[in-house]
RNA sequence: GGGCGGUUAGCUCAGCGGUAGAGCACUCGCCUUACAAGCGAGGGGUCACUGGUUCGAACCCAGUACCGCCCACCA
């Protein structure tokens, strides 16, 4: 094996770019329908084609990296299949911005032409996130990367769009939705977000005289249009008024009085002013009343009413209407400021107007009963536990999707209408009829998000990659978007794929969050850029940086603090593996090995290092994995195996390179799923193996336990760590050497005592030792000499203090043995170990009296 | 209004019934021939509060107080 010259500090920069064209070019990324391995799945969640790539999808792309790369280590044909989305309103929002700044709306350019140019904007755009995913390492399957507008994307939106028509679970209806007057399209319900405004509530007089009535309102403006008032029916205060009509100000109107069961008499005045064409209840009472629907204001949310008010924006036209009511005595209270709920469009935050209007709808009750009941069976698990209840409210309690966007960039609807109106939904192979022209809307972009399990995938043609690949191992994705996408993933999938969800695991991580916490916002300045950590720390610290706080289900906190102690990580593994290369580490049978303790010691506790990673990889425990390898590399194989491999090398013990060998081997293929690059040039340096991509995954081998060995040399650590305190403490130089005896006959580190004296720089004592100091650890007695410079008042201290841990300790456990109690109560482990600790605390002070004692008088 | 989660060292978090832990920060000493992006030794916590269960509680139960998140047709 040859021992390339690795420099004495990790780059990043210089292996990373390297390794990864060489991965891609090799096809080590590739997954193979054919194979005969067993499938490992993983679609990553497309990023917003016009968007960059933030810290959250570093985040994202970090875990499902390390969870494919493991999976192909254990022999798993894996594939994670990359791919952007669309994102319908998103893009078109981000043009449009693009092309205000020339003075430009879409119209001028025409639909065609506006599309043509959302196509330009996304080959430049898309290219910069797939060149972010390369420097991050991604290992995807380059060759079966797609988009949502894909040809064959296309085909299998337009496929379960018609399928769905003809099953009647999608249907056109005018209902109110949510529309936002800015983006000038309806939106979803999940598409608005709430938030705790301040308003104005007015209470406004209708009629006069006997047939008075006092209706509350925030939104004064839409009293123009309204067309009834309603009441409780039993609600005594107004049941004369019922089916009467009243005089509505402003309007030159009368509106009846109507009895419906949805107005709450305890609620305000207990009337409530009914406008159907824009409030979703007023809507519902306006239907079951049969009341007129009179729309006052257009689609920017301009008043339409004739009146004064026409042609005010509707923020204009709210304090206009209740300046005019007061003026008409009409006003009885103001309350202001009065916080309300207020909605507001998830794009561009405008507020959203509800709008009566004709929409297309997915009737979801069959598809998300059965998108709960794949959860509540079990063939899908979502992880963690405490999630699955938030999917379940929602998914048991969903309202019908609203799928048309009056938008230009996205799929278009494949329904055409024929002179009279006549609707005919068109399949992928069907021509439309002649003179029928096609719906002018498109889908809500999540529509073919949702058949990415498996439109990726082929389908709906009957693909090898669809029946090896689908369903998906897991779906790793932010928490956030469990309802826009995973729930209505798990619709689609169940119904396109005959009751096969698109998932067995759904792993939800959160959200990445600064050092204190704090959401990452750009106005906060708090944000992080992944390509900026890149570049500074390298791919694999910013990736562990992020797997160390990755918690299932739990916000991210980091910050570039972490970000360098990451990369500090990846020098060490880096400087350790170099040190073990200079030695002539190599990779060969241990079989005839003469191994000494500290050997079966680093052997038997990688073997449980190995167990526990596997365990915590399987529960998604990145931060626990990260935890357990970090401390183990570092604590465990740098400073205490490397320093005790120094020492047999130096005695000729040549098979401590076959140790370290197989040690480095198995550590650096452990590391590789979270720290890619690194492991990838110091494994093959190691072992001479072509790539750690395909190497193995480490196995537990019982053989190796020897809890023996590891009693040794905890013993071996207690010993030279008391010492090492004694040398601190006394002011003893590092370097400088000291007399010592060492009674170490019949003890467990009999053996060490080589290694303790070069560990802690004891030398031989002179014929005529006199010890000035002794400490007793371990069993073992270490007589030190410091030739009269002790520092007797420090040390008494100390062990006074020491000794007064030591008698509490014995007076504690001293009382629990003495408790009837708890001798028959507590478990036998539990005891033993409370009774080592009497005789752990007995020895002590004896000990710790006796070396009090023997310190000279000062 | 409904639901969920949190409160442990200065900061971010792990621990979830049997002697309080990690990383970073802090103090002291070291360029010890893999690594100063390092090595060694330390300091620092009535585990939010109040009760209860238990031989034993950071951990289980009840309540309180703050903090965060999600959902909701609060006129």
């Amino acid at each position: 094996m040859t021992t390339p010259e690795l420099p004495t500090q990790y780059t990043p920069a210089d292996v990373e770019t390297r390794s990864y064209e060489r991965w891609v070019s090799e096809g080590l990324f590739r997954a193979d329908p054919g194979s005969s391995r067993e499938p490992y799945t993983i679609v990553l969640p497309p990023p917003n084609v016009t968007g960059v790539l933030h810290i959250g999808h570093a985040l994202d792309h970090s875990i499902q990296d390390a969870l494919t790369r493991r999976a192909r280590m254990r022999g798993h044909e894996a594939l994670w299949l990359p791919g952007m989305d669309h994102a319908g309103i998103a893009t078109q929002n981000v043009v449009e911005r693009e092309l205000a700044k020339q003075g430009l709306s879409r119209h001028d350019l025409g639909r065609e032409a506006f599309v043509e140019k959302v196509w330009e904007w996304k080959d430049e755009s898309g290219g910069r996130i797939l060149g972010q995913m390369r420097k991050l390492g991604d290992g995807v399957d380059w060759s079966r990367e797609r988009f949502t507008m894909d040809e064959g994307l296309s085909r299998a939106v337009q496929t379960i769009f018609k399928r769905l028509f003809d099953d009647g679970l999608i249907y056109r209806a005018e209902r109110i939705i949510n529309w936002c007057p800015r983006c000038l399209t309806a939106l979803s319900d999940i598409e608005v977000e709430h938030s705790e405004d301040e308003g104005e509530l007015v209470s406004i007089r209708y009629g006069s005289g006997d047939s008075e009535i006092v209706v509350a309102t925030t939104r004064a403006e839409t009293m123009l249009g309204d067309t009834a008032v309603a009441v409780h029916p039993d609600d005594e205060r107004y049941a004369h008024l019922i089916g009467t009509m009243v005089e509505l100000p402003l309007t030159g109107r009368s509106i009846p009085v109507v009895a419906d069961e949805h107005v709450d008499p305890a609620f305000g005045t207990g009337a409530v002013k009914v406008t159907p064409a824009h409030d979703p209840n007023d809507f519902e009472i306006g239907r079951r009343h049969s009341l007129p629907s009179i729309t006052i204001m257009d689609e920017r949310g301009v008043i339409t009413a004739h009146g004064p008010f026409q042609g005010l924006d509707r923020f204009e036209a709210r304090p206009a209407v209740v300046a005019a009511l007061r003026a008409e005595g009409r006003i009885v209270t103001e309350k202001r400021p009065y916080l309300h709920s207020v909605g507001h469009c998830s794009r561009c935050k405008t507020v959203v107007e509800p709008r009566l209007s004709l929409q297309w709808f997915v009737n979801v009750t069959p598809l998300a009963k059965a998108a709960g009941d794949a959860v509540r069976d079990g063939r899908t698990r979502i992880h963690p536990p405490e999630l699955a209840k938030r999917y379940f409210d929602w998914v048991d309690d969903m309202h019908d999707w609203c799928i048309s966007r009056q938008l230009w960039w996205g799929h278009r609807i494949p329904v055409w209408y024929g002179p009279a109106g006549e609707v005919v939904c068109v399949g992928p192979d069907e021509q439309p009829p002649a003179g029928y022209v096609q719906d002018a809307d498109v889908l809500d972009t999540w529509f073919s998000s949702a058949l990415w399990p498996f439109s990726t995938l082929g389908w709906p043609e009957r693909t090898a990659e669809l029946s090896k690949f689908y369903p998906t191992s897991v779906l790793v994705t932010g928490y956030d978007i469990l309802f826009f996408w995973v729930a209505r993933m798990m619709m689609f999938g169940l119904y396109a794929m005959d009751g096969q969800p698109p998932f067995r695991v759904v792993a939800l991580h959160g959200m990445v969050r600064d050092q204190h916490g704090k959401k990452m916002s750009k106005s906060f300045g708090n944000v992080v850029d992944p390509l900026d950590w890149v570049e500074r720390f390298g791919a694999d610290a910013t990736r562990f940086t992020l797997l160390r706080g990755a918690n299932p289900g739990s916000d991210v906190a980091i910050s570039e603090e972490w970000a360098a102690g990451s990369r500090n990580f990846c020098n060490k593994i880096w400087n350790a593996t170099r040190f073990a290369l200079m030695n002539g580490a190599a990779v060969g049978s241990l079989e005839d090995a003469d191994l000494t303790a500290a050997d079966r010691w680093i052997l038997s506790r990688l073997q449980s290092v190995v167990a526990a990673t596997d365990a915590a990889f399987d529960e998604f425990e990145f931060a626990k994995v990260s935890d357990l390898l970090y401390h183990f590399a570092w604590d465990e194989v740098c400073d205490w195996y490397l320093e005790l491999a120094k020492i047999q090398l130096s005695q000729g013990l040549d098979h401590t390179r076959l140790v370290l060998g197989h040690v480095f081997d198995a550590l650096l293929r452990l590391l590789h799923p979270l720290v890619p690059f690194a492991t990838e040039e110091l494994w093959r340096a190691v072992t001479g193996g072509e790539s750690v991509v395909v190497a193995p995954w480490p196995v537990v081998d019982e053989r190796y336990a020897d809890p023996s060995a590891e009693a040794e040399i905890l013993a071996l650590q207690e010993l030279v760590t008391e010492v090492r305190r004694f040398r601190s403490d006394q002011g003893l130089k590092p370097g400088q050497k000291v007399a010592a005896r060492l009674s170490l006959s019949g003890t467990a580190i009999a053996a060490h005592e080589v290694a303790i004296r070069s560990l802690l720089k004891l030398e031989q004592p002179a014929e005529s030792f006199a010890s000035t100091a002794s400490l007793v650890v371990a069993g073992v007695t270490v007589e030190i000499d410091t030739a009269g410079t002790i520092d007797v008042a420090a040390e008494r201290k100390r062990l006074e203090k020491d000794l007064a841990v030591a008698q509490k300790e014995a007076a504690q456990v001293a009382a629990k043995l003495g408790n009837e109690q708890f001798m028959s109560k507590a478990p036998d482990a539990v005891v033993v170990k409370v009774r080592a600790r009497a005789e752990q605390a007995a020895e002590d002070i004896v000990r710790l009296e006796a070396q009090l004692k023997a310190l000279p008088a000062g």
